[in-house]
Parts: structure tokens; sequence; C-alpha cells
DNA sequence: TCGGTCGTGGAATATTTATTCCATTTTTTG
DNA sequence: CAAAAAATGGAATAAATATTCCACGACCGA
């Protein structure tokens, strides 16, 4: 008889995932294309027919009816109340409250908590969608490969700098944050074998562009977060990083820019200690 | 002839939730029960039944296909469409891609970067859900009241005190920066009228409690922002805005706090320009 | 109080969507 | 290479869901 594979069915949407790349290998075509789909897009499960996901798997509906009942349901339907359940205590409660946030009125503090949260929100969203992993790695490279770590950022881009400068310094990467105080000039400070990262978003601060501009004319590598690969800083880096902020009003929620400043920080500092 | 109710459907699910405010007074009994519980639930609608959404406005399904229609739709299933395809584009790419970023492997940058997403993200939506509306009230209240604010955080908390500052002082709030550069005690420049905003977390740090304490003292106003409101901190403040942020690893993210920070300063900001 | 309009609920119908079944093709096995 | 088994696609059927229709009742103005 036949027992190798569970008859029950994942009870909830975790367990789901795990099956489905546990049985897409020993799969016929068909259902492994299903498999695949399915674990590819769990989240539009909720929102779609059987049509539509035989569509997107591209497979005839009767194949994705023999697959949920492969994975122990009985039919589509039921697979698909796990999802539509699994919603209801996830977003909802969110959601009306942010509405009710901004319903406070235009200008009040409550509404304008609801938009940054939102801004916020959305720049992750963007961020994760769009980071492109190849500059990413350049960049955790470049600063691994570094004696000393240079990071400059003015204005709005200072608190991400001093941050990036803190959390190197927690990593024990030795590192020097370039803060203007005083109209000190600190280009001096720049080493052979030093890296510069440099933060800065439209309209560019002169210092940041001056500070990279030299890095780059002394052969040093420059690792640049900004709004976009063709700025003036984007064209002097070595490497790029390119975060746009999804800003309310006049100021910007910085969520995206800290999110890849600690990922890129904490990189560093984990490649580094695997160098020792 | 009746011409005063616009003939077109909403577009999208900002217009429809404007439209339902609108439209709510002025409408009969059981249609407006349809209105508010629409309204309520809007993250329901991509994954209902008419049934579903009748039940939950404790309307028969035929009010709700009645309620879809004065809206301008051809019914439920239009309207519904606006939701499932809202879904479509916005979560569920956002959702493959974190997935990939995740697989990358523990440790490699990608990796960290979708973490450090997600807990800003899980930051902002558990901030959005938890604010205290009368705590930001009053704490906009106590600065936007003061002569100068006296921003004070260190450590991780130095760059939201950074960026206070900043947003302070682009809004024409007198603002003074308190960051501890050469051990200095700016405990004199707190004069009598002047607020406090302290920003610290676990482990809190004492420059930062030492200034809040003797602001107190001299019963100044204290706004803390800080984790919790029975930490030391919170104990002090004469406003206390929690803000629980989720972290990744040793780090935070920081984003809801920013947002909580951006959503004050600017809240102040226009305070006090209406109060001139 | 009467006649009309408007709102309402439920039953009937239309449509969409899920599910099953079976003839055909492909793959495996002896 | 043939026979058996498995897999597949599409058409038929069943179920669910959306939508319409209409008879009833409440409300309003005359």
């Amino acid at each position: 008889m036949n027992s190798d594979l569970p008859p029950t069915a994942p009870a909830s949407v975790a367990e789901l995932r795990v099956r489905l790349v546990q049985i897409s290998d020993g799969l016929p075509k068909r259902l492994r294309q299903c498999a695949d789909y399915f674990a590819d897009n769990l989240d539009r499960i909720a929102v779609s027919t059987v049509a539509d996901m035989a569509a997107g798997a591209e497979v005839p509906p009767s194949a994705v009816m023999r697959f949920c009942q492969i994975l122990g349901y009985t039919g589509f339907s039921e697979l698909q109340k796990l999802f539509r359940d699994a919603y209801a205590p996830g977003w909802p409660d969110y959601a009306t409250r942010m509405k009710n946030l901004k319903q406070s009125g235009a200008g009040t503090a409550p509404a304008l908590l609801a938009e940054f949260v939102e801004a916020g929100r959305l720049s992750l969203e963007s961020l994760a969608k769009s980071v492109d992993e190849a500059a990413l790695a350049a960049a955790v490279a470049q600063l691994a490969g570094a004696d000393t770590v240079h990071v400059v950022g003015l204005r709005r881009a200072f608190p991400v700098a001093s941050y990036l400068a803190y959390v190197f310094e927690k990593m024990a990467v030795p590192v020097m944050l370039h803060d203007g105080v005083g109209k000190l000039d600190h280009r001096h400070a720049l080493r052979k074998g030093d890296a510069v990262l440099a933060i800065s978003f439209a309209p560019y601060s002169e210092e940041t562009l001056a500070l990279a501009q030299d890095a780059r004319d002394r052969g040093l590598a420059v690792v640049a977060m900004t709004d976009g690969a063709a700025g003036p800083l984007g064209r002097l880096g070595t490497a790029v990083l390119t975060v746009t902020e999804v800003d309310f009003g006049a100021f910007r929620s910085l969520s995206a820019t800290i999110a890849m400043a600690l990922a890129l920080a904490v990189a560093v500092g984990s490649a580094r200690e695997e160098g020792l």
C-alpha cells in the first residue's frame, strides 16, 4: 500500500509552503508546474479562481484540481479557504486602524503619522522589489576589503550616515564619520586602501559630492547610496545602490534607506569577520 | 431628473473610500449599513462573497447588490474586481521578491536586506495599530508651546534625534540638538519655557536620562519617545510616546521611530505656524 | 384616510466557477 | 516492441455565487 505520502492536508499556509517544496520533485510534469506556480504565487491564491491559477501555471484547470487533491484537499475551494481565512487577521486590523488615523483630519498628528507610516511601507516594498543584487554584492565586497570606511552624508542623509557609523563601530569595522562639523575638511583622512560610503539625495549636498569625487580621483572605492544611478553621485560611484524613497510632504521617511544601510553594514561586518 | 449623484463608479480603492463616506449620509437604512460595513472592512471585499458581505452588514444579499449599483457598478463582481486587481500588482510581486531575497541564503546581503525590510514593515504596522492618540496630542501641544525644543538621543537613538533636529530647523522651530560631543554638559542651556524631547530605548543611555531628569526637576515639559511607558524614560515624561520596534539581529530598523518622529515634528511645526 | 412612491426581503433565474469523467496520449515496464 | 499504467486535456456536470424580479409593507404628501 502506498503510504509514503502523508494523507493529511496541510492545515496552515506555513505547512503548505513546506509541503509544496517537498513534493515538487517526484511529481509528473503538469503537477510540478502547479506546485511551482503555487509556491511562487501563494499570495494570489486567495483572490484567484481555478482558471486563473491554471492559466498562470500553464496547465488545464483539471490539472489544478488533481493537484489540490494530491495535496489532500477535497478540491481547490478547500485549499483557497486556507488563504482567505488567513487574510482576515493579518491585514484588516492594520488597514482599519490606518483609516481611522487618517480620518482624524488632515494636518493633525495622527493623520500625519498615518501618512508617514504608509510612505515608509511603500518605500520598503519598492525597495524589496527593485534591489539590484549585483550592485549590493559589489558594494559589500568593496567595503569589506577596505582598511577604513569613510561614511559621509549630510542634511537629510545625515541620520543614515550616523546610524551606519554606529553599526560599523559595533561590528568592529574601522569607520570614520564625516559630519562636516565646523566646516572642517576631512579630505586628508582618506588613505590608500580606504573606501568611501557616500549617501546623498537630490538636491545633492556639495560637500558629499566633493568628498566622493576626491576619493574617486585618488582611485579609492566609492559606494554610493542615492536616488538614481544617473544622478551626480550615481556617476561617481564604483558601486551604486539605488533607493527610491516615497516621501510625504517635504520630508521622507528614510525607512528604505535605513533598511538598505543596515543590510549593507551587517553584511560588511560579517564578511570582514570571516576574512580574519 | 436626478443628477446630483455622479453616475461614474469609483475606479480605484482610494476613490471608493472617499465616495463611501460622502454618500453614507442621505442613504436609506439598509444601504447605509452596507456603506458603513464596506468602509470598515475594505480589506475583506477581495476575499468575500456577496453573501459574506451581506451577513457582515446584516442585510439581505439583494441590498448589497442594490448598493453596488448605486455606486455605479454593474454589480458586486465589478466592485470586487477592483480589490482583487489591487492585490495582484501590490502585494504579490513584493511577496515573491521577498521570498527570493530570503532564499539567497542566511547571512548574504540580499537576505539581510529582506529581513530588515520585513522588520521595518512589521514595526510600522504595529505602530499604526498601537499608537496612543491622546499621548500624541499631548506631546504636540507641549512642544508647540515651548520656547526652544531640546532634542536628545544618543547611540541608536541619535539618528532619530538628528533627523528631528533637521526637520524642526526646516520648519522654523527653535531647536537644540544635544549630541554629547566632547562630553559637554548642555544642561545649562535649558531655560524656563523650554521643552525636552528625549529619545531612548533599552538599554537606556545615562546622559539622556540625566538630561530628562534635570528638565523634569526644573518643571519643564519632557516628551519621551521610548519603548515602554514603564521604563525609566517613560516614568520621567510628561507625555510618553511608545514605539515598539521589531528588530532583526542586534540592530533595529528605526522605521517606526522615524515615522513617529516625523509626524510629531511636522505636527508641532504646523501648530506653531498657526499660533503666530 | 387614501394613493402614491420608495425601500425592502426573499424567491427565481442567470452566470460563473468548481469538479468529475472519460477518451486519448504519453510513459513505463516486462 | 507490445501491453499496462499513468498522465493529460477537454468536455460534461454539479455546485456555488451573483443578479434580477416582484410582491409586500412602510412612509409621505394630499
